[in-house]
DNA sequence: GTCCAGCCTCAACCCGGCTTGAAGTCAAGG
DNA sequence: CCTTGACTTCAAGCCGGGTTGAGGCTGGAC
């Protein structure tokens, strides 16, 4: 069950390479791994991690917070409390994100098909406002309710 | 209609710095604008690109992929070839994309009710196959079939 | 006529997220 | 013995995606 694996066979496992294992490590992503003549140990747990790592890089979060997703005190006790925070902060973006991804996804099948000679005319390329497209209301806009950027 | 905007009216329209604009020119995303005694001059269109920009963007494409999204001869015409080629490349990305962070999504909903002590207990971090949470089906379990990270 | 806002260019910098390379340790195998 | 391969550290480099700052022009208000 600790089965004691080697870094090398973690990123056979998990499709990382060893430097991206190291480096979380080196971040605090990952706890220092116990040693074993200088070598890192890795359990099945740490694989797992690894895995909604990966899942939580491709959801939009950056490492800051996938450390919280993955921390845990010494006991292995998972850090319920921060993560009940974060979760409560990110759960509106995930949730932009999945309405963006999925009008992405219209707005692409759509585009499979378009023949449309200029921009002004494509309804791909259709405002919401400002040029009101051809009645034909299934075609995917692309508009949706957007809180201008957060920026600093 | 073509109303001749500033840098700076474009940017508060669209919520990005006019930095980010000028850099969207530099690098090929937004074709050169006309400039009316030396500065820019953007139209209605050109805030609609930076909108389908904005959603490529959160939907995970690069900003050379949206430069093909954007592309248009010098008649306006969008460059449907590639765009119907980058379409099917990417559509089972962002299909693949909405995929995760559904299973995110469902995660975090889940873990702000969590309360259970240890990481090897943990349903949150179970895994399929190793260690088959408590029969308690409806807990996402994050394991979504996952071709191992394309690396160059 | 001088102040200010807003624009311009260009080079430099920053940040996140790794990768790469040099130099060394260690265990097993021929 | 000596090589091979997997591991170690540490510093430096790279890429994407911008931001920042210096130095300068321009046009309108006071």
């Amino acid at each position: 069950m600790d089965a004691r694996l080697s870094i090398g066979e973690v990123a056979r496992q998990t499709g990382l390479r060893t430097s991206a294992i190291r480096y979380y490590e080196a971040v605090g992503v990952l706890p220092p791994a116990d040693r074993e003549r200088g070598q890192r140990r890795y359990t099945a747990g740490t694989v797992r991690r690894l895995e909604v790592l990966d899942v939580a890089k491709r959801a939009g979060f950056t490492l800051d917070e996938a450390r919280v997703l993955l921390a845990t005190g010494d006991d292995g006790t998972p850090a319920h409390e921060q993560i009940r925070e974060l979760a409560a902060r990110k759960l509106p973006e995930v949730d932009a994100l999945i309405e963006r991804a999925t009008a992405m996804r219209a707005w692409l099948s759509t585009a499979t098909g378009c023949r449309c000679e200029s921009l002004d005319v494509c309804t791909l390329f259709a405002a919401g406002d400002e040029r009101t497209p051809p009645a034909d209301a299934a075609i995917p806009s692309l508009q949706i309710s957007h809180s201008s950027p957060a920026r600093g």
